[in-house]
DNA sequence: TCGAGACGCAACTAAATAGTTGCATTTGAT
DNA sequence: ATCAAATGCAACTATTTAGTTGCGTCTCGA
């Protein structure tokens, strides 16, 4: 797999040196991203949210697929560390992990506010003529 | 598509009533955390949080795919309304669409403010004993 | 004007994903 | 002991997606 890469390179758009921890570890932060970017995820979350823990069937009422599916979602969650479920007698109680959200939450704002930083900068420049 | 759909339904997980806007609409929010849910569009966000404005041929020398690859990428984080292309010239320059990371950073705001309530309500139900 | 740089479009491939069905396993309660 | 509830596991299908290649178009500059 790939076999002439960058057709059309140019001077590189480097001078962005100093960006945080948004690029290392990009695969991990990503995956959290990914696993909210899918409407039935992003609706458990908001359920599970409530602080509560569920089980399957219970998730699985609010949707308007199987069983199986909510499941699915539920280790697709769990895989970005975003869910936790533990294991109570014979059904499986599922329960927010609010530290990867506030990770997810915290490069948000760090994007945020370079863009900020930057448009300051740039307007800066354009008034200093 | 679907049929016997919500096998093994019990009482219903509601209770989760108060639930803002994170429900709603959740289909564009989703689409938002789904264009940041890829380890390649996550680094060219990043790059373009540094405020400027970067043509294709640019953005591709961060990366190692084609700059077709790349483009594809940008289109999706444009559909997500993430981010904006300009034609300038022969070149067309993108840059970052600061308001739908901001209504996704809120919607992870209020998840964890959620959570944290939830988890105050229950302690507080637990020590009343 | 004409060549090269930057891009857009379309077709295609391979892999991932969402969702299903069917069946086995565990466990609580009668 | 036994039945039903709740879940787990595996195989399978269809759609989406990441990435490619090839080629056409537009536009700047010598």
């Amino acid at each position: 797999m790939s076999a002439r890469r960058n057709v059309g390179r140019t001077k590189t758009a480097r001078a962005v040196t100093g960006l945080p921890s948004i690029v290392r570890s990009s695969e991990a932060l990503a995956s959290i991203f990914a696993a909210l970017g899918d409407p039935t995820r992003l609706k458990l979350v908001a359920v599970l949210c409530a602080g509560g823990a569920f089980s399957i069937a219970q998730l699985t009422a609010n949707t308007d697929i199987s069983r199986q599916g909510v499941t699915k979602h539920l280790h697709v969650l769990a895989e970005a560390g975003v869910v936790r479920g533990v294991k109570q007698g014979r059904e499986r109680l599922w329960q927010l992990e609010p530290a990867q959200i506030e990770e997810a939450r915290r490069t948000l704002d760090v994007i945020g506010k370079q863009w900020e930083v930057a448009l300051g900068r740039l307007k800066a420049f354009v008034e200093s003529t």
